[in-house]
DNA sequence: TGCAAACACCTAATAGCATTAGGCAACTGC
DNA sequence: GCAGTTGCCTAATGCTATTAGGTGTTTGCA
């Protein structure tokens, strides 16, 4: 009988691309074993549980995201390159939302620093580079920044703007805007 | 034998609280069961299926944060009334994580109609009145409201920001102090 | 070229969860 | 104090996760 050839990474990248399909809460062995046409327990040979196999795909995401990220943010600053990372999370999420959803699980400490986590933060650091902001603002906007993206995409994602005006297009590019605003004119500690 | 005296109401608060005591994920039928000493197939008389339980908590904790929103922006405006909102989220989510998570679940169309979740919206909105904000621009500033506040709520209860300094609590409210300033000073758009 | 070790996948077994059907006993209203 | 309702039960089905141990395929090395 012909093998399927599974290894550890072909089983995440299925698995990552089974999240997109149906959901990432709908990405178990089983599903995944389906896919590649395989009884489930050939699966653990290659990832130990359902747990480290939703975790695999987490850091994948992850990753291909700060690698996009990276590439986006080459030779810009400023206001286009807030825009830039903007649009790599965005576009990313609508391509890949289960990925992007995979993205967001709570990983322990220890595999968070491993994962390209640190990445991120760093890119939202470099940004940062383009606006006159010291620490500790700097450290507020890295939060500020973060939340505001993760916020917006998930409400997108979530089909919560899809039965109002304007569109979700109209409204991220107005948010960019008014972020950079907020960058450029960053209000000191204690003023009205 | 004596009864447990279950009804759809009192299952679903119990599922709020052992979401919040286990993570909003690890609610499911037989958990709730085995809480109140039960069959589990006695449940299904109360609530239709495993789904039906988990958007059943997630009204109840749309409602819940409602209620509490509408009470702490009364009789205050501008950041008074933004700072009371984002407080009252904030507060909420890390009392009750697993509620809070709950109240991020998709729900179709319909059912989202009928939540609590436009009371949210028009709260938010209420808010905005106490800035210079016209159409619509004023959604804009909605969506991002709300994206930055589930955004950093987020980020916080996900333990983000559990390795590094500044804390949370001063992070938070130099982030109200930034978006009341935004508010305050909203580009226009096409503007430098 | 051929053998042995490594390994990819299998079968089998256990245990937990979700869901449905049907039954009995405990409450409720008259 | 009885009849009807209904709250909770037992039983049964089928799916999922996980572990243990077996078998055939592949690969590296002599």
């Amino acid at each position: 009988m012909p093998r399927a050839g599974l290894t550890a990474d072909r089983v995440t990248r299925a698995g990552a691309e089974l999240a997109d399909e149906l959901g990432f809460d709908q990405v178990t062995p089983s599903v995944v074993a389906r896919h590649f046409g395989v009884q489930v327990a050939s699966l653990y040979s290659h990832v130990r549980n359902a747990e480290d196999l939703r975790v695999r795909i987490a850091l994948l995401a992850l990753e291909e995201m700060a690698d996009r990220g990276a590439a986006a943010l080459a030779g810009r600053a400023g206001k286009d390159a807030l825009i830039a990372l903007g649009d790599t999370y965005r576009d990313y999420a609508r391509e890949h939302p289960g990925r992007y959803a995979a993205a967001q699980m709570r990983l322990d400490h220890e595999t968070a620093l491993a994962s390209a986590g640190p990445r991120h933060s760093a890119m939202i650091r470099a940004i940062l580079r383009g606006y006159d902001l010291t620490e500790p603002d700097q450290t507020h906007a890295i939060r500020l920044l973060g939340g505001a993206f993760h916020g917006y995409i998930t409400q997108e994602l979530g089909g919560s703007f899809d039965h109002s005006e304007p569109g979700p297009e109209k409204s991220w590019g107005r948010i960019l805007d008014a972020l950079d605003a907020l960058l450029r004119h960053w209000p000191h500690e204690g003023q009205p």
